[in-house]
DNA sequence: AACTATAACGATAACGGTTGTCAATTTAGT
DNA sequence: ACTAAATTGACAACCGTTATCGTTATAGTT
């Protein structure tokens, strides 16, 4: 197994929230390591298709990757101001996306669920 | 009132799936048009701004537009094969959301939340 | 209608995130 | 050690999007 790849995924482990692969990158070399764009790249797409970590789009089109610890379906609710997200779970959300794709004929349903809001930190902070 | 951007909104009235402004672009050509692709690009930007229009980012990054009918707060069930999206409510959703949000002390709590799956016709004609 | 000020337009260049290329380096197997 | 295969990283290419800027259409005034 790759060290480069074992390198990124600590990186991604020691941060709370979602992370590009850009900001990654400027972690790692700030640390002082020899790492390449390319590789962190790599490495977060093959950790991400493998399914050890998970990504999702920001508002701006950009990838962000999370080393999430739950190893089930779950979601996110994530912090707009720090970045902190935490992994929730929604039953009833799974329901309802079943049944609305059955009641159109839909088959084969995934869903994207993310819910965004300001924590308590940066709701205290921000006055 | 800008032509422009009336020539756009028909465009996407035309269609019942998310377009990406590229698609519009290509489609107005095609019928002759002689739109500039910078022109698709502001015309879908003030659309968007103004609330006549939803967006929402596809998995690869691009921004997909639609002039959706419903003009309440809803989700949408997006086929994968042909692109055709079906407007749907939720409320069990957005309870959820905003119970998970308060649980964890988020304030000023927005979510997202689409349902993707192969229509009925694409599934008929896949096999 | 003619003139002017203002806004809209579109071709092109620039930008930023991401992916492809390929030679060099590292690793694994013998 | 020696070799074959995999990994790496600098660099260029790619693609969606945005900024620039000279041109054109629109609206208001005389
Ligand atoms: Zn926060
Ligand atoms: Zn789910
Ligand atoms: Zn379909
Ligand atoms: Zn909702």
């Amino acid at each position: 197994m790759s060290t480069r790849r074992d390198t990124v995924r600590r990186a991604l482990n020691d941060s709370s929230g979602f992370r590009s692969a850009q900001d990654l990158y400027a972690d790692l070399r700030a640390e002082g390591s020899k790492i390449g764009l390319t590789t962190v790249y790599r490495a977060l797409q093959a950790l991400s298709d493998s399914g050890e970590i998970d990504v999702l789009r920001s508002t701006d089109g950009e990838a962000v990757y999370r080393a999430c610890v739950t190893d089930t379906h779950h979601h996110h609710l994530v912090c707009r101001g720090c970045g902190k997200a935490v992994e929730v779970e929604g039953p009833a959300v799974e329901k309802w996306a079943e049944n609305v794709a059955a009641q159109h004929g839909f088959h084969d349903v995934t869903h994207t669920v993310e819910v965004f809001g300001t924590c308590a930190a940066c709701w205290a902070s921000r006055g």
